[in-house]
DNA sequence: TTGACTGTACCGTCTGGACGGTTTATGTGC
DNA sequence: GCACATAAACCGTCCAGACGGTACAGTCAA
């Protein structure tokens, strides 16, 4: 049963992303996410002792899914042959759900104790600097994980500012761009 | 007397920057700003009669600021005969300060009540639509401006995933493939 | 005199978190 | 198969402090 019923845990981390997303990370409050996770405050605090370890669960599996990610994507591209590059692309473009928990996790921790994302700065920074530095051209590399990251941000924040008949070809430029830099 | 003293009400806004680039969004309170303004809280709430108002000013400044950048930019352009695309990065590098208006309104609207930022939403949309559109290749441009905002988050929430060394080779290709754009 | 503040006191609400109690799952011995 | 024990998971309430906001009397330069 591998889609089994998600822990508690996990649902409140999920309520929280949801929170943030919704109303803000200044609304997430632990009763807010009690509410949102249709668990009472108590088990919340159960489960994280105090609001500093909920933004730090949430930090934590946002870096655990990226690398997961990442990841699975170098396994991939071992199979294939195709560049990494455009298959970690092509998974951070299908993972564009409404609420992407790194987006909300990043704001949310970022909201209160900022120092909580130095783990992910070293995580981040890590990891996107080795996938650009195995490329043919690292600096091209970095600009296209760079729009990347601003074609995340443009979502977390609700900022459209591009028109939904825009995006695809801009996917499709990210990509080839990608599998450019390898040729 | 170009360099007057600022006013008040800048010096107000200003020190909101300040205390959400330092301490998060989520720390950004009347009593905060009004001590880093060295204002009284009743100074500030004279200015902004509530929190929401203090918000709303940091946007409406922020797009003010991008505004005013933009059109001298265009001029400069026109002037030169330089890109715009090429000028506009080139400001956009040269304000690199750490405390940044633009995200760090965005950061403190966006906790608290992410409709303030509606009115943002549309002017950055239509404004960079525009600057794209004008370009012989709008998804190359939209492209190299998505790399910007992902190089404006990273400092935004003091990720330098990109390497010292590694930043003006970066700002370099961004000039050069902005120029390309037009060639 | 007026506008731009300062400083203090105060109120209602929200929030984090502590705490004690209760249900549910997991053995364990018989 | 069952009684019982134990711990894990969770509930609901309470409280102190923080925060937004009000009110108001006083200062001071232009």
């Amino acid at each position: 049963m591998p889609p089994s019923k998600p822990s508690t845990r996990d649902t409140i981390l999920d309520a929280a992303e949801t929170v943030v997303a919704r109303d803000g990370s200044g609304r997430l409050t632990i009763d807010a996410v009690a509410a949102e996770a249709a668990v009472s405050k108590g088990g919340v605090l159960y489960h994280f002792p105090n609001k500093v370890a909920l933004l730090q669960g949430m930090v934590t599996r946002m870096m655990a899914e990226i690398g997961d990610e990442i990841a699975a994507s170098e396994v991939r591209a071992k199979a294939t042959g195709e560049p990494v590059l455009a298959l970690v692309f092509q998974d951070m473009f299908n993972r564009t759900d409404a609420h992407d928990s790194v987006s909300m996790a990043l704001l949310a921790a970022s909201a209160e104790h900022p120092e909580l994302l130095d783990p992910a700065r070293q995580f981040l920074s890590s990891t996107f600097q080795r996938l650009a530095e195995e490329t043919p051209d690292p600096i091209a590399a970095q600009i296209l994980l760079l729009a990347m990251d601003g074609l995340k941000l443009s979502v977390l924040l609700g900022f459209n500012h591009i028109p939904d008949h825009q995006l695809q070809p801009i996917r499709d430029r990210l990509l080839s761009k990608a599998r450019e830099i390898y040729s």
